[in-house]
DNA sequence: CAAGTAAATAAAAATCATTTCTATTTAAGC
DNA sequence: GCTTAAATAGAAATGATTTTTATTTACTTG
């Protein structure tokens, strides 16, 4: 067995507690919905991932895959993306990061920046309330748009 | 005549100029969704807004609330926020300052992080193409759901 | 390991947010 | 004041997401 494999059953493995953690039971959708988003790099929609899927799985629902997204994010097994658009956008990357995105073709690049990963927030923000996550979004021309 | 009003003429004529700037007519409507959102402190939802601007225009229609904040926002006369809800918010603030959101009663609150402003993007931002805007988006409970 | 049960799914319909269409009104140049 | 293109109101349409309902399925319990 190569070493993809072992990733792979990992990944799964990793998927399948957190979701009897979570008290969700393993469906073959719901796995297959996190797979196509781990696998995808470019934080797609709902709808996107729903065309990819189908391929695979024919019978599968467009309701299925928000509901199933809904409940990934809400049990913060996945992220949805802070964004200015009208259609939801989601990642499965689990790793700090922030976003880059085009103001033009609405393409999500991510990106690092561990100096601010590691800068407290301000006052004003830990008066506010208790801080769950701290992202920065950056809206610009990506190089192929410019 | 008092300084708020000085004040006030200031920014009706601010608003005028952008607007002529940007060869926009300057309508009883436009004008009037600009001063709302303008003393607005919560950064409504177009929905919101209506609301609040039906007490003195009852004639006011939902979609031409829709439209000028699009309008509007496309001069960069007003801010889209970014955020994960379903419902667009929209702010008139023009100084650089960035938002702390509550996840449970989703009000939007503003903060100020010039140590962030001043800090220089790491050079894969830069990379990847020309930035116009950075902004941090902080997620949490606020004091008054925690 | 076969049944029972509550959770999850598919499909359709409903809802919510936003946009478009069309006829009418109005701001701004002449 | 008159003209005209832009903006508005109201209604209808669209797009994204959620809900409803009947059916299927993962997981528990005997």
């Amino acid at each position: 067995m190569e070493r993809s494999n072992h990733l792979l059953d990992d990944q799964f493995q990793m998927f399948e507690t957190a979701c009897r953690r979570a008290g969700l039971r393993l469906t073959h959708q719901r796995l297959e919905v996190y797979r196509e988003l781990a696998r995808a790099e470019d934080h797609p929609s709902a709808e996107t991932l729903h065309q990819r899927l189908r391929r695979s799985i024919p019978t599968l629902s467009l309701d299925t895959v928000y509901r199933t997204l809904a409940t990934l994010a809400c049990h913060r097994l996945i992220n949805k993306v802070d964004t200015v658009e009208s259609q939801a956008r989601f990642e499965a990357t689990q790793h700090q990061h922030h976003h880059l995105i085009c103001s033009k073709c609405k393409q999500i690049t991510d990106f690092e920046w561990h100096s601010i990963d590691a800068l407290p927030l301000p006052a004003q923000a830990n008066e506010w309330g208790q801080v769950e996550s701290k992202n920065v979004v950056v809206y610009g021309l990506c190089a192929h748009c410019q």
